[in-house]
DNA sequence: AAACCGGGGGA
DNA sequence: TCCCCAGGTTT
């Protein structure tokens, strides 16, 4: 099975069927191409669109982001989930700023040592924004390449990885490395689809060994997992005025460094709280938990209302506390799930 | 209900 | 080096 045919295959299809005007394709500087891979890692091209446009508009360039402040960026993600990759965005804008002049290295050592961008990103910056020769492995890629070679065992083995990263770097041609990157992208995207791949529609079905034995469903091996474990939390939905009293999470873990609801273990735990903090407040009152499901497990949020008087609340507005006004919310970071809850009618 | 996802970090 | 973690959408 010919490399050189794969890439020549996969550029000519690229040449006509490929994908040209996605947002981030105009103007491919590294960090416009960098902040899209973050975002495409957790969010199809359809949902990231709108995401990408009011970050780059806000942030435009690596040292509008390095400046900026965490919560906003936060703001900004909201909603994308996996909050540790905006912080590590941020992270590695301000290194950039500090010790490269805002500039993004020559080599790819140098990309992946930033916080973030592991060995597929720093090789999709590189080869799509200047062009340089380095493979990548996204979801996309994988799944072309595991058919394509019907590379058996699930890719989270070592052996599994490293096999198909060999693939990965041999199909890479010499030139047109950058659309040949955006090609193969494409192609896992539209074409060789998780569930029912138009095999019809391929430019490379006639060499693809798990096409030539109908296996292409096969391919990549899913790994296996276990049943959710369910968990639970109670969270005091305090409002004073048209207000909501919101608490800044730990950095890191679940939701890390946005705002939600202060939580407890246990009603009994919330309820020491209230007493302590909320002083003059009225009674709690349950209101409907919300269900919500992660990939490892699920969490049922049991909320207890609570009404605080004008004067009464000792809290202030500061590093972990903050009154968010529902109507005119600040540029912070809030869980989906917790936005919902604040965004529903009040009884 | 289950699969998916690139990289970080702890064991 | 292995294994778990994160959070939302799609299927």
């Amino acid at each position: 099975m010919s490399r050189e045919a794969f890439a020549s295959a996969l550029l000519r299809w690229y040449e006509s069927d490929g994908r040209r005007n996605l947002p981030w394709q105009t103007d491919r500087t590294p960090y416009r191409v960098w902040v899209s891979e973050i975002m495409l890692q957790q969010t199809q091209v359809g949902m990231a669109a709108g995401y990408y446009a009011r970050f780059i508009a806000r942030f435009p360039t690596v040292r509008d982001l390095g400046a900026a402040q965490l919560d906003e960026v936060l703001h900004l993600w909201s909603g994308l989930g996996y909050y540790a990759r905006a912080r590590n965005l941020q992270r590695a804008a301000q290194i950039l700023v500090q010790h490269h002049r805002g500039e993004f290295p020559a080599t790819l050592d140098e990309v992946m040592a930033l916080p973030g961008i592991g060995r597929s990103t720093a090789g999709a910056i590189l080869a799509l924004s200047r062009g340089e020769r380095h493979p990548i492995l996204d979801g996309n890629v994988r799944r072309v390449l595991a058919r394509y070679f019907a590379v058996d065992g699930f890719p989270g083995d070592a052996a599994v990885e490293r096999r198909l990263w060999a693939l990965a770097e041999e199909c890479t041609p010499h030139s047109r490395v950058d659309e040949y990157t955006q090609g193969i992208m494409d192609l896992g995207a539209t074409i060789c689809t998780r569930t029912n791949p138009a095999c019809l529609l391929c430019p490379v079905n006639p060499a693809c060994e798990a096409r030539r034995n109908d296996t292409q469903r096969l391919y990549p091996t899913p790994k296996s997992r276990k049943a959710r474990p369910q968990r639970e939390a109670w969270v005091v939905l305090a409002r004073r005025g048209n207000k909501v009293l919101l608490e800044r999470r730990p950095p890191s873990g679940i939701w890390g460094g946005l705002w939600g609801l202060p939580e407890f273990p246990t009603r009994q735990h919330a309820a020491q709280w209230c007493r302590e903090h909320l002083v003059g407040s009225s009674a709690l009152r349950p209101e409907e938990p919300l269900e919500h499901a992660f990939s490892h497990f699920d969490y049922e949020i049991k909320p207890l209302a609570v009404r605080c008087a004008g004067k009464a609340p000792a809290l202030r507005d500061d590093d972990r506390y903050r009154w968010y006004d529902v109507e005119a919310p600040a540029a912070v970071g809030v869980p989906k799930p917790i936005a919902t809850l604040l965004q529903r009618p009040q009884r």
